[in-house]
DNA sequence: AATCGAATTATGTATAGACAAATAAACGAT
DNA sequence: ATCGTTTATTTGTCTATACATAATTCGATT
């Protein structure tokens, strides 16, 4: 059986056009068909064409141009996207037991190293926080993160106790807008001290900062040891369509 | 003037409540009025607000559940779509002169290690092939690479004298699913050596399989000098809508 | 009180039709 | 032959309506 899979039309039709251009059968700059013709082939509405065929342009897989018609996109670049979750429910869902250590904190006076780290220009009041997070009792990851208490002034009073500062954030204040930086770098000599790995040892760095409606909230610096720890994504274009 | 925006309405109202969302004004859990309570708000039909409220719900900022009502997400990790260019597109970007050198080439019977990387069990025939990429006559990035011969018989008899072997398949094969994996790793010698850095510098390694249709096309193992490359992306959730 | 079932409600899909906007192609005049 | 104008084609948006589907609520029956 298996054969009514209750699949919407619009679905039917997308995944028809997206196999005829997975497969190399339409190669890069082929002409898809125009709606009115789909719309003949399917024995559907218009609209129902547009569905799919919008569906896929957003996707990128195709490109659309008015009176010109419709063809198949050929890709520039490999995109994929990259789930960073959050550190604590990562280390949970592995199953190890998750704790962290605040090793500093200090509510200062915006420095200008500070300033360009958040890419502000002007000064205010921050938090600066340096922890490191542990799974199995055994260090995980070392995070140097600024909050901008200008957008988030609960920060100065909270104890972090229950969660750390990055998740802390992720349920109370919406992001607009983030930007990641990965590079590998050698360990320095405190950090490397802190994760118990040999000074100069590769880590994977994540630098992110996040804004809210143009507002830097934060600023982070993760340092991964090389050795145990590396970034996977998996990704089709078009991918949200089951 | 300037006030006829020449917006559809659509997206009007889609940036209307992607802004309450972005601002906080609707927190994660909160209810979104109904499909037609926003057609009375507008003053539009509902499928114009069905249109809205879709593309929201595919950027994955709301959630909608039939009968009980469409409610504002709340995320659980950071979520970015890094781009990775075509290194030769990338670097002509920059303005740089580009050029690559093939130091091996080899057609092969696929081995273990080949079968690993590959994710293929069984055998075949291969090719392999060893790269340097030059940025304005700079070593750049460091490329091994497999290409399985069983998908891509043609790749056995180019030459790749034009263009490098990952921008020859970008243009050629689509693909349907890529995996990429990031690390950080010390650079062996024999890596070392041809990119010009000493032996031990923390590299930026990125491995990438892509596959079609389930078959897998092309391993490919990228190492960039930690010091000189890092990736970047910005995002902001529900971005593809201007 | 517990359970089953029906009414209600919000979203999901689909239709037919209409007009707008962009632009490639055909056409015509200089 | 070149330039500007008209025409035709294709996508973009919008409407009003209809029925399907899932799920909550509420009422009736046991």
């Amino acid at each position: 059986m298996a054969e009514s899979p209750a699949l919407p039309r619009y679905l039917e039709i997308q995944r028809d056009l997206q196999e005829k251009i997975a497969s190399g059968e339409w190669g890069p700059g082929s002409r898809v068909p125009a709606e009115h013709e789909l719309q003949a082939l399917y024995q559907c509405s218009r609209m129902t064409v547009n569905k799919a065929i919008s569906a896929l342009a957003g996707a990128g897989l195709i490109t659309r141009r008015r009176r010109s018609g419709s063809f198949v996109a050929s890709p520039k670049s490999h995109e994929t996207i990259l789930q960073i979750h959050d550190i604590q429910a990562e280390i949970a869902a592995s199953g190890r037991p998750y704790r962290f250590e605040i090793l500093a904190r200090q509510s200062r006076k915006m420095t200008d190293e500070d300033a360009k780290r958040l890419g502000l220009a002007r000064s205010g009041e921050i938090l600066a926080l340096v922890l490191v997070h542990f799974a199995a009792n055994r260090p995980f990851v070392h995070e140097e993160r600024l909050l901008n208490l200008a957008v988030v002034p609960d920060a100065a009073t909270e104890s972090f106790s229950a969660a750390p500062p990055g998740t802390w954030l992720l349920g109370r204040v919406p992001w607009t807008d983030a930007e990641h930086t990965i590079s590998a770098e050698a360990a320095d000599a405190a950090i490397a001290a802190r994760l118990g790995i040999p000074a100069g040892a590769p880590c994977l760095v994540m630098e992110r900062r996040t804004w809210q409606a143009g507002a830097t909230i934060t600023w982070a610096r993760l340092t991964y040891p090389g050795a145990t720890h590396s970034l996977t994504s998996r990704f089709s274009p078009g991918g949200a369509m089951t």
